[in-house]
DNA sequence: GTAGGATCGTTCGAAATTGAACCAGCCGGA
DNA sequence: TCCGGCTGGTTCAATTTCGAACGATCCTAC
């Protein structure tokens, strides 16, 4: 259904209802994750984001900037998180030899050692509250809302000015 | 950079990609909710969301506590954005009667007119992002998934000792 | 070459969030 | 009545995040 201007009433029952559960239901999971990881393993969920993105990536490295888009914050967070997991002994920072300015950060061993500690522990926290429960049909269906929650984003970020407010 | 996966369905192979996806996605959904209200409105997502549970309740106003629940974050999160929202003049912090220890956080006149401008351009946004591009299909199954996380969440709250593995 | 603009990563101050400690008021049972 | 335990909210220090400003490097056009 197009029809874009609906009067003042903003509170149209289903949209609301929707957009508010979905994010009760994003925090409470980022926040069990988040507890589970703190509690067990002695890392945040975003640090666990930061070896995961690693682990995944080619020579085991990647660059800050390639690391913030990945994970979703600012430059300096990530600078930040960094900086800690560098004094953990979990990561290593080098010079980028492409790029003079780059900085290459690097999983050590002891950071495959604790992510691998971790990931199972998390992955089936995972699939225990968000994955197993539901079936294929609906996995599918999740999978295609992602993929158009994901370009409307792009979209979205690629017009900031646009048209009337 | 996704592959077509039909066959393999969904069970093993990428539990960790949909993860990352789905994390991907809220993350860049609540930053660009978050940049619009900043920009053009002056409040937080979290400043945001209180006054919105604060018009949806019956004599718009709330205690502390329920607020604390309603939005996931810590008692003391919620202290600080209300003394915050009070300082703005959007919200007013009484005696509740029936407890005297309880506060009763109720919405001013500026706050109703606060939210409401800053509502439309939010949920026009949500839409445009979340839910237009979906049609009533996805969106039911959409509902459903959200109601089984929130069971799962519920059920991983309460078992926090036990570990099955 | 070289100037101008974009990109990379850090630094800094301000804001937000958290968890633990704490006080005060509520509630149940002896 | 009184006493222990529970709940509602606040305070405080510590952690994390953000955005803007910055120096350095890359890149393209001239």
């Amino acid at each position: 259904m197009g029809a874009g201007d609906f009067e003042s009433r903003w509170l149209a029952p289903d949209v609301n209802a929707v957009w508010a559960r979905f994010l009760n239901v994003t925090h409470r999971l980022e926040h069990q994750i988040d507890r589970r990881l703190q509690d067990h393993h002695g890392i945040t969920h975003t640090q666990y984001e930061i070896l995961v993105r690693l682990a995944d990536s080619d020579e085991r490295a990647m660059r800050m900037s390639d690391l913030a888009d990945s994970i979703v914050t600012a430059k300096s967070a990530v600078t930040y998180q960094v900086n800690r997991l560098s004094e953990m002994g979990l990561v290593e920072r080098n010079k980028c030899d492409r790029d003079n300015r780059g900085i290459w950060v690097k999983l050590t061993a002891a950071g495959v050692e604790r992510l691998e500690q971790a990931a199972p522990c998390i992955l089936s926290l995972v699939r225990e509250l968000f994955l197993d429960a539901i079936n294929c049909d609906q996995a599918a269906e999740l999978d295609k809302l992602l993929e158009i929650w994901s370009d409307n984003l792009d979209a979205g970020a690629a017009e900031p000015p646009a048209e009337g407010r």
